[in-house]
DNA sequence: TAAAAATATTAGCCTGTTCTAAGAATAAAG
DNA sequence: CTTTATTCTTAGAACAGGCTAATATTTTTA
C-alpha cells in the first residue's frame, strides 16, 4: 500500500528525473518544499518498498515499479484534469490544484469511467501526454518555442508549466492549444519574440513565457 | 484545519447523535472499527478545537461549530453521489464507497461546480437529504415501512442504509425510489410483508429489508 | 446493596511524516 | 591541492493517529 503522501513524491520524482533519468534529494526537496532530511528518510522507505534505487550521496532513481506507479498517478491526474475541463466546465488553468487531490482517490473504477466518458483522450488539457492502464506514455516530440526561429510557423502543441498566473496570462492573449504561430521576429538580446495567430497579428512574447511553450512544425507534405 | 482523519470522525458523530443528540465513546468506537481509547483522545483533540463537548464518562455531543462541520462533510458526501449517478452513470449501490474519498476534497469551486450541474438538488440518490452550504439540513420526516399495515398504500423515499448487498437485492426486485407501494398483507409473528409495486404484483420482503425502506403515506387532497 | 459486567480513561508503545541541529561527504573555488 | 561551499546523512524531537494492557468509573444484575 501507498500512502497519499508517498505517491507525492513518487510522482514528483518522476517528473524530475523523467530529464537526466536521475535527481538529486536537494532537487526534490526544493520541488517538493519539504527539507533535505525528511526527503532522505523518506527514500529509504521507498526504496525498502523497491520504488527507489537509494545509495549514499548518489543520485536517486525510480525502480520499474516506482517507474510504473508514478505514471499510473499521473494517468489519473490527467485524466481528472481533461474531465474537470471537458466535462464539468472548468479553465485549464484551474484544474491542476484539484486534480493534485483527485489523483490521490483509490477507485479504478472511478477513473475507468471517467477515460470512458472522455473517449480514452491521449492528452490533457495542457498537452501533456496521458499514460495507458499499464503506465506506458508516449514521450513527447514537441520543441520549445524558444528554440524556433523568425520566419517559422508552428502549432501550440503543450505547455511545460500548469501554473494559475501562466496560463491566465495566456488566456488574455487568447493563445490556446492548436493555435497556429507564426513568428515575425526574434530579439536575439533577450529572447523576446513577436508572433501572429489567428485574429491576433502582432503579440510579444518574452523568452520566459516563450520556453514554457511547446510547439510543432507545421507538417509538409 | 481539520483532516480527513478529524472529518470522519466528526462525520460519524454527526450520524449517531442525530437520533438522541448524543453518543457514547463506545457506539462512535465500533462504528468507526477504531478503538475506544483512540476514540477518547481524539474526542479530547476535537473538544480542544472547539468540534465536541467532551467531559469524562459523560456522552458526547457536537457544538454547533461541530455540527456546521459534519453537515458541510456531509454535504460533499451527497452531492458527489448524486453526482456520480446523474451525471457518470454509476449505479447507486456503487457510490457510496466512492464519495467516502471524495468528501474530502478541499476546493469549493469543485463542489460548487457539481451542485450547479446537478441544478441544486435536494436529495441524494438514496432519498437522504443535502444539507445547504451553511450547514442546514431539513429533517427527514418519512416512516418506515415495517410501522406500515395492510391495505397502506405509500411512497418509497428513501433508504436508511446504503451497503452494496442490500441496494443489490432492491435493484434485483426493480424497487427504486419513487415507486408506489402496495402493503398487500404483513405477517404479525415476524414481520414479513408482501407488498406490490409496479409490474411485481406480489413480492415478499423481510422485516430485515421493511425497517431499511422509508416510505411516505400517498397524499390525500 | 454487593458483585459482576460494561464502559471509559490513563499509560505506554508504535509507525508515519515532519522538523532542527550537527556532522560527514562531495563538489567547487582558489 | 587545500580551502570553502554545497549537498547529504545522522541524530533527536514533535505531532498525528493508531494499538494493548491496566485501571477507574458507571451501570446492570443478583
Ligand atoms: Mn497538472
Ligand atoms: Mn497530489
Ligand atoms: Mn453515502
Ligand atoms: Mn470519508
Amino acid at each position: 500500500m501507498i500512502s497519499q503522501t508517498e505517491e507525492n513524491y513518487l510522482k514528483t520524482l518522476f517528473n524530475l528525473t523523467s530529464l537526466k533519468g536521475e535527481a538529486s534529494v536537494n532537487e526534490l526537496s526544493k520541488q517538493l518544499d519539504i527539507k533535505m532530511p525528511t526527503v532522505n528518510s523518506m527514500m529509504k522507505r521507498l526504496a525498502g518498498k523497491g520504488l527507489v534505487v537509494y545509495e549514499s550521496y548518489k543520485p536517486l532513481k525510480l525502480t520499474d515499479k516506482g517507474k510504473k506507479e508514478a505514471a499510473l498517478i499521473i494517468r489519473k491526474h490527467r485524466l481528472t484534469e481533461m474531465y474537470l475541463v471537458e466535462k464539468m466546465g472548468f479553465g485549464w488553468e484551474e484544474v491542476h490544484v484539484i486534480a493534485e487531490q483527485l489523483e490521490h482517490v483509490q477507485s479504478p473504477a472511478f477513473f475507468n469511467k471517467i477515460d470512458e466518458l472522455l473517449g480514452f483522450p491521449k492528452v490533457d488539457p495542457h498537452g501533456s501526454p496521458i499514460p495507458d492502464a499499464h503506465g506506458k506514455m508516449e514521450s513527447e516530440q514537441y520543441i520549445k518555442l524558444s528554440d524556433c526561429q523568425e520566419g517559422d510557423v508552428v502549432t501550440f502543441m503543450a505547455v511545460t508549466h500548469s501554473s494559475d498566473a501562466f496560463l491566465k496570462f495566456l488566456n488574455s492573449r487568447e493563445l490556446s492549444l492548436g493555435k497556429v504561430i507564426r513568428i515575425k521576429s526574434k530579439e536575439e538580446f533577450d529572447g523576446t519574440m513577436e508572433i501572429g495567430y489567428g485574429k491576433r497579428k502582432s503579440e510579444m512574447l518574452s523568452q520566459e513565457v516563450c520556453e514554457k511553450i511547446q510547439v510543432t512544425h507545421e507538417k509538409k507534405k
